[in-house]
RNA sequence: GCUGCUGUAGCUCAGCCGGUAGAGCACUUCCUUGGUAAGGAAGAGGUCAUGGGUUCAAAUCCCGUCAGCAGCUCCA
């Protein structure tokens, strides 16, 4: 007899090498019908394999995210034979869960796989999931893997040198090499899986693309299968249909259709904001300051270029090369002046800044500060320049020119905590007026390359963590990813489609105020360096932007939106009460706009509705003569007729953003 | 940067087994003076991304470049 203990406490006897399936029909006859897999001492295990004795167990159900992640990686394999099946020849590489799914890498020595063979594909695997073939977990010795592969159809005659390089570095590491099979297909795999194939009914191939053995461009090409799984129907139908609303919402899109921005051929990466679009970002940018304004921040403004030996100093010529613009000079030949000169040097190269803190430490550096100044906190919108790769690009996602809201907090040791206590109540505060209040918070340690000592980065390290730990504050770890100057806390926030966005992100520096000789005299006169914290909390405003856009689907609330309020008269009759009443609403500070066009009603209001205007005023015969508005809401639709003064009352609130009170958590 | 796909009117797209361009919407003008998601008519608008090649002839076929899209890699 074995005895394990479950999740509630209570303890359970079994029979020697009982499973986890035992145990869950030992405990009712429903938990092992919707019973997926196990998780034993920690570890997610096949419900077929025999419990240690003593073991803690808990039974995955449909409902554990743990269980979604065994039905995908059991959905590869489904995939994989099917893939098989269509193409003979084809030989598997890897095929991992990921956030959105599954795929696996496929070699085609021959041919080539396309979304018009999808079909074909899913209808071999709706024919392998009907079968609902039980999975089995084979362990093998090494010199028995070959025969594995050889005996089932896993790889093309047993000859895969793909699955033969994995194999090695199984038996290098001396891990246990184990096979999973389901009715002629069996896969070199760790497991686990979901009990049979008829679990995986809810399968869909999604996309395709060309990926590289190991990730490496040297090696050979590879055909990547995308898919996704679901326990049930309504998952699956759910997932489209969240793609679909996130086409729909794509800030491109959005960008184009409400006359937002554009990029252009003749700058790429460099995003031209229209009338709207600037006056959403000088909305978000004018909210920021009044924050910033608030808790002491002293705005600058700094120069874009700047001497290339300025980045020596600071670190980014050695760390951030790759990602700089330089400036070149050209010049006319003296003796004729139709032949240029490129590329002419200059005994002052420049740089376009990246970043804006050795701006910074240049302005903190023109005069003597006194302890008693600090902490110093100096803001700016700062328009930095990065250069990207081409097809990284993306929207506003991913530019080459964008305003962080940067700041610099310069304080001393002891001042640490304090200030980082009061950054992560800021920024929380600040998401929330946008309604994203699902945030969550990362900290990156050094990276590989970085400049400071271990010391230094040992206690940057240490008082971030500490900051966090005492305030009972939520992290994920991520070691090595900090920035090359520091550790960092970011900011990762949800949308209203649950994606996440990486905004905040406050980064601790002892090295930077150092390079540039920055000090303030102590309570002891004697001269200290300060500690530099780099923080940004929208990120890049042009980002936010994009991520507010899609958050919102272009249904902006009534303070962001780029027009607030649009006059519609019923016919021209009508044009100047409708112009009079325009000027009122941008009297009350409104962005306010009249549709004087030779348009129906009807066509007016659509019109409004498409560009997604909170409220359409209708005025005709009746309101010019009452002295009143008719109000068509976005979101609620018509209010009726209604003073000016009425109408405001309802909206005003509306027309500031919700700000609640600054708090950690 | 790599792989695959794409680039035709302001926008969305058709034309693409070669014979110098078409629709809807938008735009302009006229008619219409209208009451909450499209009133009617007429008109204007394109060296088919760009450079080269094949051909009697290229939007159409081939190659390069640029840009975009989906991934890979990297980041705010």
């Amino acid at each position: 007899m074995i005895r394990v203990t479950l999740p509630d406490g209570s303890a359970r006897e079994l029979r020697a090498g009982a499973s986890a399936r035992d145990l869950a029909e030992s405990i009712g006859p429903g938990l092992a019908k919707a019973a997926v897999a196990a998780k034993v001492n920690g570890e997610v295990r096949d419900l077929a394999r025999a419990l240690p004795d003593g073991a803690q167990v808990s039974i995955l159900t449909k409902r554990d995210p743990e269980a979604l992640l065994v039905l995908r990686h059991s959905a590869a394999h489904l995939m994989a034979d099917a893939i098989l099946r269509v193409f003979p020849k084809a030989q598997l590489t890897i095929g991992p869960v990921v956030d959105d799914g599954f795929y696996y890498d496929i070699f085609l020595p021959e041919g080539k796989i396309s979304t018009d063979d999808f079909p074909r594909i899913e209808a071999e695997m709706v024919r392998i999931a009907e079968e609902g073939k039980p999975f089995q977990r084979c362990v093998s010795s090494y010199d028995e893997a070959d025969e594995h592969f050889a005996r089932y159809r896993a790889i093309d005659g047993g000859d895969n040198k793909f699955k033969r390089e994995l194999v090695a570095g199984i038996r290098e590491r001396g891990e246990e090499l184990s096979f999973y099979k389901h009715g002629d297909f069996i896969d070199l795999c760790r497991g686990p899986h979901v009990p049979d194939t008829g679990f995986l009914k809810f399968t869909k191939l999604t996309k395709l693309s060309g990926s590289y053995w190991r990730g490496d461009a040297t090696k050979d090409q590879l055909s990547r299968v995308y898919g996704i799984s679901f326990f049930s129907k309504k998952e699956l139908d759910d997932h489209f249909f969240m793609l679909e609303e996130a086409k729909k919402r794509d800030h491109r899109v959005l960008g184009k259709q409400l006359d937002l921005f554009h990029m252009d051929d003749e700058a790429p990466g460099f995003p031209f904001f229209h009338p709207k679009g600037a006056r959403l970002w000088h909305t978000l940018v004018d909210f920021m300051r009044g924050m910033l304004r608030r808790r002491g921040y002293q705005e600058v403004k700094t120069p874009i270029v700047l001497s290339e030996q300025l980045w020596h100093t600071s670190g980014h010529y050695a760390n951030y090369l790759e990602n700089m613009f330089f400036t070149k000079m050209k010049l006319r030949d003296e003796k004729d002046p139709s032949k240029i000169h490129e590329h002419v040097d200059e005994e002052r190269p420049m740089a376009v800044k990246p970043m804006n803190c050795p701006g910074h430490c240049l302005v903190y550096g023109t005069r003597i500060h006194s302890h008693r100044e600090l902490p110093l906190r100096i803001s700016e919108m700062g328009l930095v320049h990065r250069r990207e790769f081409s097809g990284v690009r993306h929207g506003l996602f991913r530019v080459q020119a964008f305003t962080q809201d940067d700041a610099h907090h310069f304080c001393s040791p002891e001042q640490i905590e304090g200030e980082i206590k009061l950054l992560i109540g800021f920024f929380k505060q600040i998401y929330s007026a946008f309604g994203l209040d699902d945030v969550h918070i990362e900290l990156s340690t050094r990276p590989a390359k970085s400049i400071g000592s271990d010391e230094v980065w040992a206690t940057a390290e240490g008082a971030l963590k500490r900051v966090l730990d005492q305030n009972g504050i939520a992290y994920k770890l991520n070691p090595g990813d900090g920035a090359f100057y520091g550790p960092k806390i970011d900011f990762h926030i949800r949308d209203s489609l649950k994606r996440s966005w990486q905004c905040g992100t406050i980064q601790l520096d002892f090295s930077m105020p150092l390079r540039f000789g920055l000090a303030y005299v102590g309570a002891d006169g004697e001269k200290h360096v300060p500690v530099m914290i780099h923080r940004a909390c929208f990120g890049s405003v042009e980002r936010f932007l994009g991520i507010l856009i899609e958050h919102f689907a272009g249904n902006f609330p009534l303070w962001l939106a780029p027009v607030q309020t649009v006059v519609v008269p019923v016919s021209e009759k009508f044009f100047d009460y409708a112009k009079s009443l325009n000027e009122q609403l941008l009297d009350l500070g409104l962005r306010s706009e009249v549709n004087l066009k030779d348009d129906r009603v009807g066509y007016k209001i659509r019109e409004a509705t498409l560009q997604k205007i909170p409220y359409a005023i209708v005025v005709g015969e009746k309101e010019q003569e009452n002295g009143t508005l008719n109000a068509r809401s976005r979101d609620e639709g018509e209010l009726g007729e209604m003073k000016l003064g009425e109408f405001w009352a309802k909206i005003e609130s509306a027309a500031s953003p919700p700000v609640r009170p600054n708090a950690l958590v």
